[in-house]
DNA sequence: GCCAACGTTGGC
DNA sequence: GCCAACGTTGGC
């Protein structure tokens, strides 16, 4: 199983509307990086969800429910959207500030390449990040 | 095919 | 509001 970071203004899809939902298409994705990404997800495979710009801090976790398939609102065709499903809350938030003073957090791809939108995470660094949240 | 100009993202 | 990073576009 494999771990991602996806990320959303909240002023346009926030983790409030993601609890509402229960579950969502991750659509929208304009990237190729990122949309390669997406292509690589399987079901089950556990994402944290990232306040981008306002917060700047993760804030959930939610749960991949249906692999890559087209994205409707492309019309080049060429890009994807999965489903993701609510999954939990963190207690605490973590937020982007605390990643970065965390020296077993320094090759977070979130800190590295800081504009992609959908972002892998290492094993140990998303049980760090779980802690950090208050989790386990 | 190169590269300058421009647009977008996102942190500060 | 500014700026760095980086992707895309378009002229040549």
């Amino acid at each position: 199983m494999a771990y991602w970071l996806i990320k959303s203004e909240p002023d346009a899809y926030s983790w409030a509307q993601m609890q509402q939902d229960k579950r969502t298409h991750w659509s929208g994705v304009r990237n190729h990086q990122a949309a390669g990404n997406l292509r690589a997800m399987k079901i089950g495979d556990l994402a944290f969800f990232y306040h981008s710009n306002v917060g700047k801090e993760i804030v959930g976790i939610v749960e991949v429910a249906a692999t890559a398939y087209p994205d409707p609102s492309d019309e080049t065709k060429k890009f994807v959207m999965v489903d993701v499903a609510y999954k939990k809350s963190m207690p605490k938030p973590v937020t982007l500030a605390q990643m970065k003073s965390e020296k077993s957090l320094a090759n977070l791809q979130l800190i590295k390449q800081s504009r992609l939108s959908v972002v892998p995470v290492r094993a140990e660094e998303w049980q760090k990040i779980m802690a950090l949240g208050g989790l386990k």
